[in-house]
RNA sequence: GGACGGGUGGGUGAGUGGCUAAAACCAGCAGACUGUAAAUCUGCCGCUCCUUGCGGGCUACGGAGGUUCGAAUCCUCCCCCGUCCA
């Protein structure tokens, strides 16, 4: 058998795939890692803060030496000062799919950013991509007239959509907005037209879901590690770089808040403070979106708990 | 010892006689989410009962009394905390 041949199409026509989904801090990372490792795989990142290039200790990218040999995909993807959307990953994961699938690997997914496991596995659906300046309009129209009135055009423009947007997510209602005008037709329209699934894999999908207080405990935990990891001089060199605050990593969690403190406007303690606490509630979201997740196998505990590594070798290979 | 200022629900903190179970914010819990998603937004948030309603009962604004039809709000005493004077 040649290098290239794809190891799964002798067994059938579908190939494999291992989702490992989590808040934050419950060891996704590690548990990849371990079904990697004893499974023939490699990893396929799916965070969309580690898309990013340089911003890598506050996004927990797994580290070369931490990698142990095993390739990580879809990190580093672009520069600070672009933007990264779901549509991008979605392309990109399809293309490193397709490698790891000629490669006969198996692809271990570590997500946490439930929208673009989403996008990947149940694809998005046929609408436009994003519209800088007709964003800025519409952003000049809530400066000027307040949430509540673009609200009320998207509710004449496209009143199904705007039923199910609350007034004040000028966000969204931005999105529907544009959507309506360059698609030239309602979002439930493009959203009924259906959206195309990732075909030819078997998915295999393990949650982890630690007790609140132990997770809590252990993102406050990382956040010191972090630190003491040097998190505070990747930041001064991220401003050096000439990176402006407005960039989009630069609002990631614990960046916008240590970039104030190396600028001297927040003491570091009420910093740690703040992103210990801002991680807390994002590991919060993270959960109520996997809980809504199909198909997934939870397993109560921490991805470096060897007792629940060993529930997920079962797991994942079945 | 004296003079002021202050003690409010898990936290910060509004509220100076009824419209107050008590603003607002935070935390917490629950939820939404199709191209910014580590984003954005929504609901609940003293206890309790039921025929789940702009419903009933109970408890609550440092403590104990008092005034009043009615007090977190006024009076008295006491206990704490802060600042200042001795």
């Amino acid at each position: 058998m040649s290098a290239g041949e794809p190891v799964q199409a002798t067994g059938s026509e579908f190939g494999r795939l291992i989702v490992v989904l989590g808040p934050t801090a419950s060891g996704k990372s590690s548990l990849g890692l371990s079904l990697a490792q004893r499974l023939g795989g490699e990893i396929l990142v799916c965070d969309s803060t580690q898309a990013y290039r340089y911003f890598d200790i506050g996004t927990a990218k797994v580290s070369a030496p931490e990698q142990r040999g095993i390739p990580h995909h879809l990190t580093d993807l672009v520069e600070p000062d672009q933007v990264f959307t779901a549509g991008d990953y979605r392309r990109q994961a399809l293309s490193s799919l397709e490698d790891l699938r000629r490669r006969g690997k198996l692809p271990v997914i570590t997500a946490g950013t439930g929208l673009y496991l989403r996008a990947l596995l149940d694809g998005l659906a046929e609408a436009p991509a994003r519209s800088e300046e007709l964003r800025e309009r519409l952003r000049e129209t809530v400066r000027d007239r307040g949430a509540e009135y673009l609200h009320r055009i998207l509710a004449r423009l496209d009143p199904e959509t705007a039923a199910r947007i609350a007034p004040r997510d000028t966000q969204k209602v931005i999105r529907a907005i544009e959507m309506r005008i360059l698609a030239k037709q309602p979002v439930a329209e493009i959203h009924r037209a259906g959206r195309e699934p990732l075909k030819g894999y078997q998915v295999t999908k393990i949650g982890l879901l630690p007790e609140r207080a132990p997770l809590y405990a252990r993102i406050d935990a990382r956040v010191r590690s972090m630190l003491a990891a040097g998190w505070v001089g990747e930041v001064e060199k991220l401003i050096a770089m000439g990176i402006p605050a407005g960039a989009k990593p630069f609002q990631f969690i614990g960046y916008s808040e240590l970039r104030e403190h190396v600028l001297g406007r927040m003491p570091l303690e009420a910093a740690v403070a703040k992103i210990q606490q801002a991680t807390r509630n994002f590991a919060k979201r993270q959960i109520t979106w996997f809980r809504r997740e199909s198909g997934v196998n939870w397993l109560s505990g921490l991805g470096d708990d060897p007792a629940i590594a060993a529930e997920a070798i079962a797991l994942a290979a079945h």
